[in-house]
This record gives C-alpha cells, sequence and structure tokens, in this order.
DNA sequence: ATATTTCTGTTGCAAAAGTCACATATTATG
DNA sequence: CATAATATGTGACTTTTGCAACAGAAATAT
C-alpha cells in the first residue's frame, strides 16, 4: 500500500542526510515505540513491517494499523488517550526515522536534502495513510464476520493480482486485524468454505466466486 | 473536531479571492457529492455539518464520517470500490468548495491569497483529519455495543466539557454511526440506565460514572 | 533432536446482537 | 391545524458471535 514506486527509495537513501534525523533498526517482535500522551513523535517506517497494537483491559489485542515501507506513524495521528495501550510492534526486521512534528516542520539546516524530498513526497505519504485508513474504516463497518472477510480478501486479491493469495498475516492476527474473535472466525471461514465462496488450503486463501 | 481556533474563519473569508475555486451552497438534506472512481475531487466543508453515508446492498446505511466546519473530504482520500454507494449527505445547511488535487497543488495564479492561506493551514487540517479517523477507528474496534458507545459519549462528554450533554446525532444516527442495529443500540442504552452508568432523558445523556 | 511455545482447527454452550413488528412521540409539511 | 413522515421505545424470537477448552500441527528455541 504506502509503497509507492514513485517514491522508491528516495526517502530512505535521503534519511542519512539530515542531521536532526534519528534512525533505529529494530529486530522481529521488538516494540518500535509506544504512543505516550502530550509527546508529538512522528515517525517513517523506512523498512520492513510493523502493527500498532492496542491492549485493552479484557486481554483483547487490536491490530488497530498495518505498516508498510513508508508509512508514517506517532503520536502526531492520534488522539491519545490513557485508557489503551498503544504499541508499535516489529512485524520483520525494520529501519524506523524519528521525528517530531516540529522537527519536521522547521528547516533543518539551510539546504538540508532530506527535508527536501519530504517536503516534496510528504503530501503523497499522508493522502495514502489516509487513503488506507478510509479503507480501514470500510473494513470495519462491514456488519458480519462474513463480509469482513470476503472484503478483506477481495483487498489482498486486488493487490495481488490473483485470486489466490497466501495471507500476508496468521489467522490470529488476522481475527484482532477484523476485530473478531479468532475461534468465530475459523466457524465462518468453514462455513465460507461450505458455501464453495472461498476455498482455503491452510493460510492460503482461493476466491472462488466470480 | 476540525473546527479548530486557530485557523478560525480564515479559509472561509479567503475562499472567495481565488479565481479557481467553486463554491456552492447546499441546504439540509441535499446531496452535496457522491463520490466517483477515479474523478478526484478535494473538498472543504466550509461552513456547517455533513456525513458520509454508505448504502450497502442489504439496505444497511453507515454513516462513515461526520464532518463539521473545516472538514475535507473527497475522492483523493478515498479508494472508490463499485460496489458500494457513498454519498455526502448536508446535515444542516452547508457551504462547501470543490477542488480537484491538481488544482490545489498548481499554484492558481501568482499572488492568489486564498491558496497561501491554504499552504499555511492544510497540514493542520489534514492531522486533524487523520486524529479524526482514528478515533472512528477505535471506536469502531469496542468489541461491544456498550463499549461502543460508552467511548462514544466519552469523546463527547470530553468535548462538551460535560457530563450532561444533548446528542449532537439523532439515535437512529447513532446506531448508524457506531456500526450497530438501532433496537440492539437501544436495548442496551436501557441496560447502562438500569446499571446507573448513565442516565438519558430522550436525547440528554447524563454519565454517571466516576 | 527435543522441548517449548505459538498457531490452527474444532466443539458445546452462553451471551450478545440482529430482525421484525408495532405503539407512541416528535417533527416536518401542505 | 391536520396529516404525513420520521424518530423513539419496546418486546418476542432467531441468528450470530464470543468464550472456554482442548487436540494436533507448525514454528522456534535450546
Amino acid at each position: 500500500m504506502a509503497d509507492n514506486l514513485s517514491i522508491d527509495n528516495f526517502i530512505y537513501n535521503f534519511s542519512s542526510r539530515c542531521s536532526k534525523v534519528q534512525k533505529k533498526n529494530f529486530n522481529k517482535n521488538q516494540i518500535i515505540t509506544t504512543y505516550i500522551k502530550n509527546r508529538n513523535q512522528f515517525c517513517i517506517l523506512l523498512d520492513g513491517k510493523a502493527d500498532l497494537v492496542r491492549y485493552d483491559l479484557n486481554g483483547n489485542r487490536t491490530i488497530v494499523e498495518h505498516f508498510s515501507k513508508n508509512a508514517l506513524f506517532g503520536e502526531v495521528f492520534y488522539k491519545v488517550t490513557t485508557n489503551n495501550e498503544l504499541l508499535v510492534e516489529a512485524k520483520s526486521n525494520c529501519t524506523v526515522l524519528f521525528y517530531t512534528y516540529a522537527q519536521l516542520k522547521e528547516p533543518c539546516t539551510k539546504n538540508c536534502p532530506f527535508h527536501a524530498i519530504l517536503e516534496e513526497y510528504l503530501p503523497e505519504l499522508i493522502l495514502n495513510k489516509i487513503t488506507e485508513l478510509n479503507t480501514r474504516i470500510e473494513l470495519l463497518t462491514q456488519r458480519t464476520t462474513r463480509d469482513k472477510l470476503l472484503m478483506y480478501f477481495s483487498l489482498i486479491s486486488t493487490r495481488k493480482l490473483s485470486k489466490t493469495f497466501e495471507l500476508p498475516l496468521s489467522l490470529t492476527d488476522l481475527a484482532d486485524y477484523l476485530n473478531v474473535d479468532r475461534s468465530a472466525m475459523m466457524r465462518e471461514l468453514k462455513l465460507l468454505k461450505e458455501d464453495k465462496l472461498v476455498d482455503k488450503i491452510g493460510n492460503r486463501i482461493i476466491l472462488l466466486y466470480e
């Protein structure tokens, strides 16, 4: 999604040429950051996959957002209330750029090439983010588990240009992403198979309709 | 939400000074726009209240987003698929600015004061929008109808700085906004009353906890 | 290579949510 | 002001979803 060909690796390549920037690497499963009230972090995922995850008081886990290359995240985009714990977890090895919103807006040195690149590409990245959030909302506003699954499959299928694909998430994560109980989701998957709408071999999905 | 004091009426006042802009007025309940694939409309709600609404094949209505003063909307922010019909409906008399994304980025005339104002305030408006979308996702990812209601009430309560408030939506609209069945929501409201967590007199809500 | 942890798949049961149908209240409209 | 249209409120019933518990498969760590 966020890895857009026109932006390509510009951001990655130029990021080292800004003095103010903090660049860090993370291993799979490490916590990249937790959202903190009144801080105003602005992060760019230069490489890898990561999830914004919320744990509620009942122990339910929700995958709030999924980030891939060039995704933007941080408290700048989020109204943090104290009730919920929000973590960004690396799903693969990740490289992340840390800014504050202030640092981003102020020109850092007179001719920072990275700030120039950012100024050019940021609007595109931000529009991508908004589009993804709207897609996420559309997914979450599907009324039934079945509809959520079918819409999710359709999104992946469109992205992969194929009616057959490996799920990019584990089934456990998928349930947390669709905001449904895992075993209820498994049951619905079985019903989808029985109704010959979807075939499923392990984590490989085959869409049978149309 | 989007009506931010620092931005105030600048956008409204300066909008008449751009030659490229299209400004239109709408009456309550009129349709402001429908989202169309491959068009790339970019709109600013200068005044009034409006909803982005989706109707699905089963006749379910979902209020996808709620817009108030200075909110941004249009296909620029949305991946439109043909499956769903997306309408922006005026909930009160509205004034709306219509742009395309191209018009917005190209400087219109040499010294258009409106483009200057936009360039200054757009980042703030866009961050507002993202924050609102994230709040919306947090609301939709509440697991139960009760949790959705309590979170929604808490949001309004914080915004109004009061534990007592009139709902800014009809109960019918609230159900469509929370993505739950209206009668099921009414039942849950009654249970919240019985549990003495919330009191409710018509569309006036009184939070009883804390 | 073996142990340990995590993930997948499945079930019976309980709880929550949706459906339908209708009465009443409230708000628009001619 | 009368009437129509829309919104609120409620109850009986059905369906969907969540919960808890467990077994086997797969992945990870030792």
